[in-house]
DNA sequence: TTATCAATCGCAATTGGTTGCAATAACTTT
DNA sequence: AAAGTTATTGCAACCAATTGCGATTGATAA
């Protein structure tokens, strides 16, 4: 987990400012558990700053993925940002259910990576995969509905 | 590979209307090898039918998805269509350099599904699955490139 | 074959994400 | 501490995808 001084180091290093905006986008991130959605960011933002922009929040979010301080990651049709790993990459697991979002450590696209590679020549991206289904919980709650 | 006399007949079935606009959108995507994007299929169908509008082009690939006639493929932030194929799914590899696509059997992604079953309980949705990266071709293009 | 009726089309309006630009404000230098 | 410089903001314009709606036209029945 990146913490919010090196961050803020990251951000003077390439000679960016250091703007209230800038710093409510990045302990929002950091705050919230996971990833979020950059609407759900905004809305966050504009409770703690009411002229926030959406403009800012979006160019902020790409400005941050830029210095790598967070990580941009595709569910469904929509990218979402979560503060980014130094320990190294994971991958998702998003429920379409309830939402959730699950780690998965990349031990588990390993062999999947190396059979396309093997087999196909292909060298798949899984830098930021995510992959979406349903959780244990859900199904299990799916499970019960249909026996009522 | 369905054929247009049964796409023909799911219309009919439903109660929907064979339209010349409709019919033109089912021959191009027949005659397109592979899947396309919603912008190729509209340009080619304005060819063959100047009024074409996008609209119509746009509701015809739902409609066609709806009756089983075509599978929707989410390529990067695009989807695209292909016809369904009754032999039973396969997913998709996609090269980011060349953008070709490549089939791939259902077989190369049951293991990764069991996984995730039997460790999280998690169900995922592979059904239009589709991988972006670098095929063998442009994978040894840019290897060359970067050794002249 | 013609009339009827609703599904469908094509235009226009809307929506959601992205970008251009003048005003603002963060940082630097004096 | 004040002025200058220029990145950044917030508004508005833009663009591509999607939807609403009156006009059109395919299908059914007389």
């Amino acid at each position: 987990m990146i913490d919010h001084e090196s961050a803020i180091d990251a951000l003077r290093l390439k000679g960016h400012r250091l703007t209230p905006q800038r710093l409510i986008v990045l302990s929002i991130i950091a705050s919230g558990d996971g990833h979020m959605g950059v609407d759900e960011v905004f809305q966050a933002a504009k409770k703690a700053y009411p002229y926030m922009d959406f403009a800012t929040v979006y160019r902020t979010l790409h400005l941050f993925k830029e210095l790598g301080v967070v990580t941009e990651v595709a569910i469904g049709d929509r990218l979402h940002f979560e503060l980014n790993d130094p320990d190294g990459h994971h991958h998702h697991m998003v429920c379409r259910a309830c939402n959730g979002a699950f780690n998965l450590s990349p031990h588990y696209l390993a062999e999947f990576r190396h059979t396309l590679n093997k087999e196909f020549g292909f060298e798949p991206d899984l830098e930021h995969f995510a992959v979406t289904g349903v959780c244990a919980d859900c199904r299990d709650v799916k499970a019960n509905e249909t026996k009522q």
